[in-house]
DNA sequence: AAATGCAAGATGTCAGACATCTTACAGTTA
DNA sequence: TAACTGTAAGATGTCTGACATCTTGCATTT
């Protein structure tokens, strides 16, 4: 219910500022109490997506206020290719994932260290039997032992999100033997600049690892135009 | 509602992991109806700090998975002082205005790089007249048009709760001149670097800003002590 | 012309009922 | 004894209908 209303928001039906349609009339239109009515915008409420004014009735906000990526990215693949917000989430992730290990580095345990090499180890043995689901989790656990190594739970909040919407297509990049290899060497410079605690050289060491990542899935995405 | 489940939450009289009482105590508790309940439950699984499962009762997600920032930082604040969260908070905004200045600088429009300077003057102007309100509006007005020149509409999306969030502290250090004055000088680096269109210095420009602000931050945090 | 009153329509809240899913436990069966 | 099954309890999901409260525009009154 609170998708259908949404898909009939972001389709241009009812836009920013405009208000959407009484509870009684939705639910006549989508065939749901007006409870359900409700429930569904009180989720949409929560996400900044409506702003709801006693007795004049309940707007959209402007897109710029919407405070879930989820509804942002099927908003701005509306239409045009998704190109380019697959593009500018990698942008976003390069932000995010460099500070986050810039700050690590001052910050990271030792415990911690010797588990992200243990992690490069288990991408390489992956890569060697061909084992991609293994290879991809070893790599997620490796960044996410850099987010929490930052010392800053606000960075892992603001991931979160980004992580699950990036996931799926991770799997597709990952497949490719040759970003694999790629991969590797990166993580083990990332895994050693931490080890030296060397914030410049750890930013740029993960900075690299994005900027690789970016150009794979700009080639991703051209071949398969 | 939705407030006060949210703060037994946070006061750790349901940990992450835990169900919280059925709809129909939770109703008797807070004096309300189990329909009410239900819009507030709605409010807090939309921010993923609560999970539903049908016939098996609604969980508490530990807070890594929490999609909202100022949910994260209540619970930060719980018992500890919260300068810690503060400073978090600037690493964060860092991360993001220096990543998204850095961008900027490839693509900004040249109206764009008109209305910086015209900010830097506006605070110039505020600054010499003693105008607290004007400085603030036009030092977030500067910072505003950086985040769209970056051309990434996702990270307004993931900087507008940080921005709610950061606000109100904004205008404690703004009245403090000699931070005014810092702020102006580096605003203006900015701006000319920006219109140098070159990125790296667009980014350490940036970068000096921040640093200034976390310093001053800082400074304000031990004062106060 | 201005002030007042009222009605319509919007959201906010409530109560009670039934449906559906999960789980545990007792009873049945091989 | 062990495995299977049925049932009841308790949880969330949904529905219906009603009343309260707030906003707004319009007709009425002054």
């Amino acid at each position: 219910m609170a998708d259908e209303l949404l898909d009939r928001i972001i389709e241009g039906e009812f836009p920013p500022g405009s208000t959407v349609p009484g509870e009684h009339e939705l639910s006549a239109r989508h065939e749901v109490s007006r409870m359900t009515v409700r429930e569904a915008m009180k989720t949409l409420q929560a996400q900044r997506i409506l702003s709801v004014e006693r007795g004049r009735g309940t707007f959209v906000n402007p897109l710029s206020s919407w405070a879930s990526l989820e509804a942002v990215l099927r908003a701005a693949a509306e239409g045009k290719n998704d190109a380019d917000a697959s593009i500018q989430l990698i942008e976003l992730r390069r932000m995010l994932e460099t500070g986050a290990c810039e700050l690590a580095a001052g910050r990271i345990a030792e415990e911690d260290i010797e588990a992200l090499f243990n992690y490069v180890a288990a991408m390489k043995a992956a890569h060697s039997i061909n084992d991609v689901a293994a290879f991809v989790e070893a790599d997620l656990a490796f960044h996410d032992v850099i987010l929490r190594a930052s010392g800053n739970v606000f960075v892992s909040v603001l991931f979160e999100p980004l992580h699950r919407v990036l996931e799926k297509r991770r799997a597709e990049t990952s497949a490719v033997p040759a970003i694999q290899e790629h991969a590797i060497g990166h993580h083990q410079n990332i895994a050693e600049a931490l080890e030296s605690r060397d914030a410049a050289r750890a930013r740029q060491a993960m900075d690299e690892h994005m900027q690789q990542t970016l150009d794979d899935l700009k080639q991703l995405v051209l071949e398969t135009k």
